[in-house]
DNA sequence: AAAAATTTTTAGACAAAACTAAAAATGAGA
DNA sequence: TCTCATTTTTAGTTTTGTCTAAAAATTTTT
């Protein structure tokens, strides 16, 4: 295996994890204009990046069909993420950041390359299996657990739901829960769904009752109790 | 002022680095050739990048007469050093990497860029003054002790002395010292200089007696006791 | 002070990654 | 099936940082 160790570039390494994230875990294709999207650049960009990532054997890609990350290329990603998200638990579990600050910092951090100082990190961190957003760590081998969640708004009136993570790390959603006062791991009871405006009326942790948007209700992922 | 917060590029952090390095602190002009070996590139690319620095006042630069760093330069080469070695310490320190493992890892995460990260880090560690080498830690002013030190092989027969740091943080060399049993604070005892191959013969903690070579002793760096 | 050796700069290319503008392919609606 | 809007690719540049080869300046040697 001859580029069993070849290094890819920051670039290249960006462009594998937003093809990786835009296709669910690699289930579906990924067409250009949403990588660049995604990647804040224009399609014409995404068409060579594509083209070089398809000569690597990191996507299978044919014109004008879009591009389907490849085995390898999963591999690459689960990597950068499992980097990403244990940075995550340090920054805050160790440096004291808050939940909401972290996110841009470890996007830095994912690209050190250095397989020992990850695994020493993961032990320091007492192996976590989930990062502040609630999202699962890979394990070295790049298996990680899936919980079984859903969005909010999914929920019936009635039923109860524990908080298993959140669709939006941008430092404004994140802030916006802060306040409400839901977190990973909190208990809502779902009151109503206001048919009008999609707005869910919802009580936190057996007490506090309260009302969220339908934007908010798509972003908060629960799991049924 | 327009470019106080101005982003250097990778390239450019790692000149400025090399710069100040060779400088001596800033005190000395550096010459194109002895850039491009440090850096190990050629003196062409050197002179490009020279040119590019010297426009941004990082370096006071005249044609054929050699680089000097600006205060500006001081600065940036200091925020990276200071960066460099609390990265050293905290993987010495909490992920238990040995001494010999950590420069090229921090080499990639000096140049992470967030502020607030790092006084937390610095925080985190306790505020060290020193890294796994001896080095001192410049503070967020770009602050920091120095302490007299020479090389051991100018130490005359008779002094004892402490090992302060070390010239040469390559792997080779501090696994020598382990081997030997030298490290930080390490008090020799100089017994003899050999005139015929430049050895000393020196006393380890006033029980283990050896004889190092002569570039050995040019790269252990102590202070009279 | 001239010649030789060394150092430094310039000229010209190249690769990576981006962009704009234009061309080509695709797919939906009529 | 034809038209037309949308998507995607190609063509041609640009910027950054590198390189080799050649020219120019400086320093050392004789
Ligand atoms: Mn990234
Ligand atoms: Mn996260
Ligand atoms: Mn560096
Ligand atoms: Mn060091």
């Amino acid at each position: 295996m001859s580029n069993f160790n070849y290094v890819y570039s920051l670039s290249e390494e960006n462009y594998i994890k937003a093809i990786y994230h835009l296709s669910n875990h690699g289930q579906e294709s990924v067409n250009t204009n949403a990588i660049a999207i995604e990647m804040n650049t224009t399609p014409a960009s995404v068409s060579d990046m594509i083209r070089k990532l398809s000569k690597k054997k990191v996507v299978d890609y044919q014109k004008y069909r879009g591009v389907h990350i490849s085995e390898k290329g999963k591999e690459i990603a689960l990597k950068i993420i499992r980097k990403h998200r244990l940075w995550e638990v340090f920054l805050v579990e160790k440096l004291n950041f808050h939940w909401d600050e972290v996110h841009d910092i470890a996007e830095q951090l994912e690209h050190i390359k250095s397989p020992l100082l990850i695994s020493k990190l993961d032990e320091f961190l007492g192996f976590p299996k989930h990062d502040p957003h609630g999202d699962p760590i890979p394990d070295e081998n790049g298996v990680f657990s899936t919980v079984k969640k859903e969005p909010l708004c999914n929920i019936e009136a009635g039923q109860s739901c524990k908080v298993i993570t959140v669709n939006d790390s941008s430092s404004a959603f994140l802030k916006y829960l802060d306040k409400v006062g839901i977190s990973i791991g909190t208990t809502l009871r779902i009151d109503d769904h206001n048919e009008f405006d999609g707005s869910v009326d919802i009580t936190i942790n057996q007490n506090k009752s309260t009302t969220v948007s339908p934007a908010a209700a798509q972003n908060i992922l629960v799991t049924p109790l």
